[in-house]
Formats: C-alpha cells, sequence, structure tokens
RNA sequence: GGGCCGUUAGCUCAACUGGCAGAGCAGGGGCCUCUUAAGCCCAAGGUUGAAGGUUCGAGUCCUUCACGGCCCA
C-alpha cells in the first residue's frame, strides 16, 4: 500500500491508521482474505443465551454455534484470551486457546484489532464465573476495520460526534440500537393495524407540482425534463383524499414530509408522518381509531417501553377537552367570548391576565400562541383537543353545531402535538372559498398559506363522501415510546449543519 | 434572531489566580492459560475548534468566526 496513504490524516492519528493498515497488509501477506464474500450458517448471539441461560458455572458442552459480529473487548492472558464478540442480539465473551487453535490462528485472533468484523465457530461453555462463553474452534476475519471505534468503556459521549456519525453511535451504544430497533417494530405495528382494518396502504408523490395540505414552507427543486419547478411534499393530504374520491375508502400512507423550516427538538426538517383516511368516518370515529391504534402499537411493543419519562399509558379513553374549554381553564381567556374574532380584543384580554400578545398577530395567530404556550405543555398524559377556529384549518368541515369552529381534533401527550384530525371538508365550493382565504393571507405575507389546488378541487367536485383522516408524527410518537426528549435522538441522520 | 454553556491525544476526561499540556482506555514493544473496565513493565502519541489581540509568557484573559447543547423569540 502507499507509503503517503497519510497524507489526508493528522500525522498523528496516523500511527493509530498505520497500525491497522499494517495488519490488513499482513493478513494478505498471510494468503488471508480480510473481506471475505459471506459467512454462512450464522445464528445469533441471543440464541446462545436463549438456549443455555441457565448452564451451571464451569460446565461444558458439545453445542456448536457459528456466530458473527464486531470485536468490542479484548482480554489476553499469555497462551488464551477472551474476546467480547458483539452483534445486534447482545454481547458474547469467546475464549480463545493456543491448545484449541493451534499457535497460528490464536496469533492470528489475537492480533485482530477492536472493531474487526468476526465469525467464529465453537462449543457452548460457562467460566467458573459463570459467564456464558464460547470456545472459539475457528476464527474468520468477515471484515478488517481501518479506524479506531470510540472507547470500549465510555463510548460516544459527544453529542454531535454522536449524530454526524451515527454508525459509531450505534457501535458503541447498544440503547441507540434498541431504540431504532423500536422506532422499526412501532411503525410495523402500525401497519398491521391498518391494514387489520381494512385500511390499504398507498404511495403518492413525493415530488409535487404544487404542495398542499399544510401549513409550512416548501423545498424546492428544479424538474430538468419538464424545465419546472418541483416541491417536495409538505403533507400526504390532498393527494389521499383524492383517493377517497377514487373510491378506495380506507387509505394510508407512511412515509416522509418535507418541511422547509429551522431545527429544533421537536423539528427536522424532513419527517415520518403517518396520514389516513376513512370514508364515511367523522372525527369522533377517527379518535377512536387513533385511540385504538396506540393502545394496540404500545402493547405490541410490550410493556414499559419508556424510560426516564412518567409511564405513559395510551389505554382508552383518553383525556378529552374541547379548545375554547383548555384554553379557559389554563389562562382565564375565553376565545370564544368575542364573536366578531376582534385580534385587539383578544390580545387585550390576553394582557389583562399577564400574557403576552404580540400587536401585529391576527386573531387566529393569538389563539395557535395561546395553544403552544399555554395548553400544549401541560398536555403530558394522552389527550385529545377539540373544536378549533376555521381559521386555522383550511381543510375541516365546518362544526356541526358550532358556527366559526371546525370538526377537528389534535392529540397531545408529553406536552408535543403528535397527531391531527378532521372530519374532511368535502363541500368543493366551501373547499373553494378556504383557498380564497388562504390566497388573501399569503398576499398579506404568509409564506405558509395554502396554495389554491384547482386539481384538488376538481377531484372534490366529482363527490367525496364523507371522511374522516388523521395525520400522526410518527418521529414524535416513537420519541414518546423511548422516552427521548429530542427528535434527533429517534431519527438515525437528522440534518445537521455543515460542519 | 437573542442569551448562557461547551469544543484539550483516536475515545473519555484533567490541567488552581496566566507560568514546562496530563491520566485512563485504545494503539506499539514485552510478560502472563478462567479474565470480564483483566493485570504488570517499557516506549510513543498534542496546531488545546479557527483566526486575530493583550502579555515576558495564553488551554486559561479579550475580539471575531465555526459547530454543537440548553433556554428564550
Amino acid at each position: 500500500m502507499g507509503e503517503d496513504s497519510e497524507g489526508q490524516e493528522g500525522p498523528r492519528e496516523n500511527q493509530l491508521l498505520q497500525a491497522r493498515r499494517r495488519k490488513l497488509e499482513s493478513l494478505r501477506e498471510q494468503g488471508i482474505e480480510p473481506f471475505p464474500h459471506c459467512f454462512e450458517g450464522v445464528r445469533q448471539i441471543a440464541d446462545v443465551r436463549e438456549q443455555f441461560s441457565g448452564l451451571a458455572p464451569g460446565s461444558e458442552t458439545e453445542v456448536r454455534f457459528r456466530l458473527a459480529g464486531r470485536l468490542a473487548a479484548r482480554r489476553g492472558h499469555g497462551a488464551s484470551a477472551f474476546l467480547d464478540l458483539v452483534d445486534r442480539s447482545g454481547r458474547l465473551q469467546l475464549q480463545a486457546r493456543t491448545d484449541v487453535l493451534g499457535d497460528q490462528d490464536f496469533a492470528l485472533i489475537t492480533s485482530l484489532d477492536l472493531g474487526d468484523l468476526l465469525g467464529v465457530e465453537g462449543t457452548v461453555f460457562a467460566t467458573r464465573r459463570g459467564e456464558l462463553s464460547l470456545l472459539v474452534e475457528a476464527a474468520t476475519v468477515l471484515a478488517k476495520s481501518l479506524r479506531p471505534p470510540p472507547d470500549k468503556h465510555s463510548g460516544l459521549a459527544d453529542v454531535e460526534t454522536r449524530l454526524r456519525y451515527r454508525e459509531l453511535d450505534l457501535i458503541a451504544d447498544p440503547a441507540v440500537r434498541e431504540r431504532f430497533a423500536t422506532r422499526a417494530r412501532t411503525i410495523a405495528a402500525v401497519r398491521r393495524f391498518l391494514d387489520d382494518h381494512r385500511f390499504i396502504e398507498v404511495e403518492t408523490p413525493v415530488l409535487q407540482p404544487l404542495y398542499g395540505g399544510a401549513a409550512a414552507r416548501p423545498f424546492t427543486t428544479h424538474y430538468n425534463a419538464l424545465d419546472r419547478t418541483f416541491y417536495l411534499r409538505i403533507a400526504t393530504e390532498l393527494y389521499l383524499k383524492r383517493c377517497i374520491v377514487g373510491g378506495l375508502e380506507r387509505v394510508y400512507e407512511l412515509g416522509k414530509d418535507f418541511r422547509n423550516e429551522g431545527l429544533s427538538p421537536k423539528h427536522n426538517p424532513e419527517f415520518t408522518v403517518l396520514e389516513f383516511y376513512e370514508a364515511y368516518a367523522d372525527y369522533h370515529d377517527i379518535a377512536a381509531r387513533l385511540e385504538q391504534m396506540l393502545a394496540f402499537v404500545s402493547q405490541e411493543l410490550g410493556a414499559p417501553v419508556g424510560s426516564g419519562t412518567p409511564e405513559i399509558s395510551f389505554a382508552p379513553p383518553w383525556q378529552r377537552e374541547t379548545l375554547r374549554e383548555a384554553i379557559q381553564a389554563r389562562t382565564g381567556v375565553d376565545i370564544l367570548a368575542d364573536d366578531g374574532r376582534d385580534a385587539g380584543r383578544l390580545a387585550h384580554a390576553m394582557r389583562e391576565r399577564g400574557l403576552q400578545a404580540l400587536d401585529g398577530d391576527t386573531w387566529a395567530q393569538l389563539v395557535d400562541e395561546l395553544i403552544s404556550k399555554h395548553v400544549e405543555p401541560t398536555l403530558i398524559e394522552p389527550t385529545l383537543l377539540f373544536d378549533y377556529p376555521v381559521e386555522l384549518s383550511p381543510f375541516a368541515k365546518a362544526h356541526r353545531s358550532q358556527p366559526g369552529l371546525v370538526e377537528r381534533f389534535e392529540a397531545f401527550c408529553n406536552g408535543i402535538e403528535i397527531a391531527n384530525a378532521f372530519t374532511e371538508l368535502n363541500d368543493p365550493d366551501e373547499q373553494r372559498a378556504r383557498f380564497d382565504a388562504q390566497r388573501a393571507q399569503a398576499a398579506a405575507g404568509d409564506d405558509a398559506a395554502q396554495p389554491y389546488d384547482e386539481s384538488f378541487l376538481q377531484a372534490l367536485e366529482h363527490g367525496m363522501p364523507p371522511t374522516g383522516g388523521l395525520g400522526l408524527g410518527i418521529d414524535r410518537l416513537v420519541m414518546i415510546l423511548t422516552g427521548q426528549r429530542s427528535i434527533r435522538e429517534v431519527v438515525l441522520f437528522p440534518a445537521m449543519r455543515d460542519k
């Protein structure tokens, strides 16, 4: 290999890299392939532990296992050595002995670096102190590691390094691996629930000629073949309703939305969302469906999955309040005291109670402020807030008895919003009027206002059945289920600024 | 956008009021056949995030910047 391969690294780090490069060369000189193509018959470390959990200290067995994983620690004793092998399912101690392996293979296995990928075959035994172990009869290098792994004991502490180089975080911390496995099981359980209830999974465009379905700024891109600006979707809502118009009756989509916003512990610019729509249902039906679904999901995950946070039970029924009551109970402000929806009067009522109210804010923005500042943080147990102002909800159907409100609820848990649902607006003329109102807001400078979507309106004009729909933030749900306070801990590769 | 905090060896962390940048782990050379954060001996490893400034002297004080964390908007 190159004598100047050290050019790009610092001169010091090179000592470590060079040592590994030398071992790579040495393997090849011995005729050993450092990057073989496969290793057959691999079992999981958890299989060994399950089968031999009660093996008495000092006992040996004839039971042979082939295992593969990463070398995580080594304790040498001259003519024998203990090695720790880690796979996705766990960690197991290996014992290597000259009298079993012969000098050559023993020298090979003990000269491996921490971090190397290793395949072994051997028999199960328990040490005198009772540590379940594998006596290695054969060892194969499966991939040479050319960089030093994180510290075998203290792991990685620097948050930035953990997020930028998630592979190192995963290598160093089994709890992180477990968290992402929990995420996968959560999503699988959501799918199973919906599939079992006659929903069908669909895929709608991520790249869209026009974005919509939520109040957010989009990412834009250029489609060369059409020489036209395209947008990354901010929601799946409008296409999914077109599926409902088309007669699919119960549909869901699980995938990523993209919003051109800042980063925060609750926000990543790309995030995973479930939306489902159910024909002939209203928002009460959807609320019940959501309760059932999350109860099912948490049950599928098995008992306590949260760590460090108060135990959250999704068992139905959840707490229910109307939005008006919720705000009034926590701030004393009645947002509907004034039928005129006058921003000045609401701001005055807020200031009377010692609450901050910005001068330029509209009535709807003040309501939004009351929710996110004074209500949302107080909602720890799963809670549904019903009946929102129409100004905040351009796609929700008017309330059947409360003028100025729509049939919408949001679900909160652990002080954050996790879901948003409505009885869907299916009157095309009313929807057109809502778009007009959005257009006026956009003209007034609101860059998160809805663009006018004529093809969606046309679809509604063909007739959409009465429908209930819901959007659920999967990342936030996983945060709750795994007891994490930051979305970055449940997204494998969160967005980061360039270093 | 604002405030506070952080950035020192590959990793985890020290370094008093400004006075020779250290340790453990990892890596290198030895010893050691039941250890498990194995142990013992030896040697090595640094542009202290970047740039500028103050000072006889800066990891430490000042300014600006970068990235990250927490809080606020």
